[in-house]
DNA sequence: CTGAAAGCGCTTACAG
DNA sequence: CTGAAAGCGCTTACAG
């Protein structure tokens, strides 16, 4: 056994073809006779051949690599559409370039994508300055923003319908006969916070109330204890609260519960966005509105590769319906 | 603004300077003249230049890629175990190729890593068939095995002291004066559920006690709830249970408290294996055995590189200690 | 269908 | 320090 991978001329001198041959033998769009196929692949196979994808990435021009942006993985939603993604994009044999990114080194991380010559970019849960996107513009690599998106970039975005989440939620809650509501807000620079917030404020108007109070939990575990404390300082407390993804809104229930002593949904009801697998579990039983991840998956894969594939970069935005699910955290009249 | 990417032709020709000059200006190991750097420099800003890494991985024999492969992310300990790793290696500038896999598709995800050159192999959640370590062998890509070990294969491991941890468990429950002591398993097959069961009857016979029963929940959340229901048929229940890992824990407490109307700790102890973030909600308190997360990424990742680095691969094994997280969900005597 | 040859964008001895 | 040249392992016109 030697120790160094086998080359397309070490097949062919063992075969006794030319290089081209075996190269043609592992094209699928090229075409060889049978014979030469058979003695090909049985040389290939005596030296355990594999094509360098590098190479073929060189010479090509297609990498078959797409990079995925991620900031942070502990929203029990990202892991999942991580997955997800992963595995679609492998079925469709692209490979995907992982990279975790924090507010500061956005830049870097972009540049690497590019050096590593990915076709595509799908970013997650992090942000995309303007220069970056016009970077990726002017190498022609298209940009997929997944669950937000920026009006004023050149990047496509796939999202659910968070302006009528919202607006469901409120009315969902004005039904259920709650007076004081009030809202936990993500990152205020977000487009998911922005529109759910946006949604439900219209709701509420719609049916004729107004928001008793509202705080900023910035989607972070603690953030959403330091907003669940703001609320609780004045004399008048809510009696609904509408937080903006289920992560902050595990963190808020067992504040009330244990800090305050509060019964949810008797004393207060809690409603999230997004619908985790923890949503269900029983210790929390949350009412949130459902994401619909594998349709956004779908898209996002759908989106990204129509852009590749025809080698023309060009904006697209997927916004798809969202769902009220209803459990035991909020009463419903 | 052109479309294509600039080359360091491109660059030399305006620089007017010769294109090895321009590649010495790009690599650290390299050195040239300030005045050379300086016009270099200029013309590569001016032309938006970036090296092609996949070119330089292909002329240096570096790629600088290190796959890493995980079967779910479901448990909660495998995403923040990615980001953790994901991290730590783009610090040491390596780049993660990141490949979902079936029971089923092992092989073919394998022969996708080679071919796009990775220098070395993570194999999380996974399972590695001898074949299969034998032709990373073969190629000289060193592998190891992330919460898992096979003693067979030439493959580096890191665990937590999976065996310690089930003995800490089994004097903790014995100290609690539980009588009927009952184990789920993970996934048969895999060297951490051994170990805690292994460890766990080995605290339990050194108290001088036996196991009470035993089922397995395959390491899934529906797999749990079978064995639990398995556990209850039986006239004699169980006043305690080790569950091989937290994301089973937390389906049995809930079938639990649910389906049996029990109360945890008062009736039934429940105690886990990870301490992921969930074990430490109020809604779940879990008492847990602690896996060194940061410190098994840590050696993980010293392990890898050094054999990548100095191009010998070498099985090592690494087994970092555990601890046992002391909450609520089994009584304490 | 087949082979010889050019070329993808780099790094790295080899001379100067 | 610098440049000309070879070469990494492929794909793909170009002739036959």
């Amino acid at each position: 056994m030697n120790r160094i991978a086998a080359t397309s001329a070490d097949v062919a001198r063992l075969a006794k073809v030319s290089q081209s041959a075996v190269s043609r033998t592992f094209s699928p769009t090229s075409s060889v006779s049978d014979d030469m196929r058979t003695r090909v692949l049985a040389a290939a196979s005596q030296l355990g051949y594999r094509p360098n994808a590098l190479a073929r990435a060189m010479i090509s021009g297609r990498s078959r690599l797409i990079a995925l942006l991620v900031a942070y993985l502990d929203n029990h939603f990202y892991p999942l559409v991580l997955e997800q993604l992963s595995r679609a994009l492998q079925a469709r044999d692209y490979h995907v370039l992982l990279f975790m990114t924090d507010p500061g080194n956005q830049d870097s991380v972009v540049q690497k994508m590019l050096q590593y010559q990915v076709e595509g970019i799908v970013m997650a849960s992090a942000t995309l300055s303007s220069s970056l996107a016009r970077e990726c513009a002017r190498t022609g690599t298209p940009v997929v923003l997944f669950n937000r998106y920026v009006p004023s970039l050149p990047a496509s975005s796939v999202t659910s319908d968070n302006i009528e989440g919202g607006r469901q939620v409120a009315h969902f809650l004005v039904a259920g006969g709650h007076q004081r509501i009030a809202f936990i807000a993500g990152q205020e620079d977000s487009s998911t916070s922005h529109d759910r917030e946006a949604g439900f404020y219209k709701g509420l108007t719609e049916c004729g109330v107004t928001i008793f109070a509202r705080a900023v939990g910035g989607y972070r575990f603690d953030g959403a204890g330091d907003a669940i404390r703001q609320l609780f300082t004045d004399t008048a407390k809510p009696d609904a609260i509408f937080v903006a993804n289920d992560h902050m809104a595990f963190a808020v229930m067992d504040i009330l519960r244990g800090a305050f002593g509060l019964r949810i949904p008797e004393d207060i009801s809690i409603v999230g966005y997004d619908d985790v697998p923890e949503a269900s579990w029983a210790g929390y039983a949350l009412t949130t509105v459902a994401q619909p991840a594998a349709d956004m998956v779908d898209a996002t894969v759908s989106i990204l590769l129509e852009q590749v594939e025809n080698r023309v970069v060009c904006k697209r935005a997927a916004v798809l319906p969202c769902r009220l699910v209803v459990r035991g955290s909020a009463r419903t009249g």
